[in-house]
DNA sequence: GCATCCATCATTGTATACAATAGGCTCGAT
DNA sequence: ATCGAGCCTATTGTATACAATGATGGATGC
């Protein structure tokens, strides 16, 4: 709990790679700071109902609090976080309503993700899908956390190849949501079955066959779904520190 | 410029009336920017590019910037408000082809909303939904800025009752860019057909016929769609403080 | 032993100070 | 008059101080 923390972690400047989404809530650092959690909650190396303290997060990413607030109040926004007036951020546990409807939800986007490409993908396009899923099998081995960051990324890709950025933005919030639940209610899957599924997917728009895509997605989110069973962690007080610092990059 | 100005603003308590939506950024006090920020943005008082400084809307609503910064990277999040780095925030200027994207996605959610509401509508949400549109027939007659928000909020309404959480808050979303693209793209028009429009999806819906209602959906946004012609305001330097003292209740 | 109350502490909510940046403006030179 | 260099001011970016709120734990009474 020293104080002064930060004058001895500060980069002089930190030029963010890539700024994921058009919005962005100010200066590099709260996105930054934004990034690096939500990685950690879509690998669920911060699980759902872990509390997230500014103070801690602060320092871990060397910003004030005021950042952190800032990429709180975003993860808020798109539902990974909860933010219970002054008690502060957890992150999001959602209820199986919810989650049913967070599906429902992603499925109608995706069908309508497909039906565009169906019509508009280019061979450059299933080039990069391919190269994703190749990608995927790869890091599927060694199951990662990488692995299930990979999956829900092939469908953000899917998502952003469509060409509409209002239908990436939702599917990238959906998809990331679905991590969450399936960190809640699924037992720890091999997600071998999935690199399968989106090898058809790929497969059916190559043909420009939509109603195939359509159909495999449906089928892929189907069993997706269907993993939704028990389980509940509920470590009343993990220690976030270790983790955080894997993500503070 | 005098400082120290909230003292004699601060009301001891404002115990904001219902939280629009379950995430909220903080306290009741960001939220109550942000929702008169947005309610002036969606009835159009404030317009597409309109500059939004932080000092301007704290002092007109009696909090420091700290709090109007929260809501406008909410709105921001919410695509209603563009938010340059070192610039500052203005109101968002939708390109022809981001309002393309929000009618697509716009289309895509009402359709499965529609479809939901087909199933299981009940007498209840019909007669809300029927008191709904006469208040926009009252409020057409003399056509204040009242009209555009609840023409909007007929849309929100409907994805409401649809049960689906997630649904609703997407819709909500969009229907609310749609303002800033009619307020940029659109003749000032009178909502009248709207109304009737919205009359013949309740009717369909009173029969269950999910068919029928999404073609007068379809119908519906096609019509406003190809209201989208020329226009562009750009008066450089509006003064904004009146129109917020207006929202700033 | 168990519940209750209060003191203490950890954490969040908010205003504000200070630094950095961008845009405009004056002034002089051409 | 037009252009450019350099100050000047308005505005944003960020850390931090302080207040308020909620949790925690220990002492007290039953």
């Amino acid at each position: 709990m020293d104080t002064k923390w930060w004058r001895a972690h500060l980069a002089p400047s930190v030029p963010s790679s890539m700024p994921n989404h058009p919005s962005k809530t100010s200066g590099s650092r709260s996105e930054s700071v934004y990034s690096g959690l939500r990685r950690a909650i879509i690998e669920q190396a911060l699980m759902p109902g872990d509390k997230l303290t500014e103070d801690v997060i602060g320092e871990r990413f060397g910003v004030s609090r005021t950042i952190v607030r800032a990429a709180l109040a975003k993860l808020n926004a798109e539902g990974l976080v909860d933010l219970q007036p002054n008690k502060g951020a957890t992150i999001a546990q959602p209820s199986l309503s919810e989650a049913h409807d967070v599906f429902e939800a992603r499925m109608c986007l995706e069908r309508q993700v497909l039906a565009r490409l169906a019509e508009r993908i280019t061979d450059r396009d299933l080039a990069m899908l391919e190269q994703h899923v190749a990608l995927e099998a790869k890091a599927g081995a060694h199951d990662g956390p990488a692995a299930i960051r990979l999956a829900g990324e092939f469908h953000i890709l899917l998502a952003e190849l469509s060409g509409n950025g209002v239908l990436a933005r939702y599917v990238d919030e959906v998809v990331s949501r679905c991590s969450l639940i399936l960190a809640l209610y699924s037992r720890p899957h091999s997600s071998d079955c999935s690199i399968n599924e989106h090898q058809q997917i790929v497969d059916a728009l190559r043909a420009r066959d939509a109603d195939r895509a359509t159909k495999a997605m449906d089928h892929h989110l189907q069993a997706v779904t269907e993993r939704a069973l028990l389980s509940s962690n509920s470590d009343k007080h993990r220690d976030i520190r270790s983790i955080l610092d894997r993500y503070a990059g």
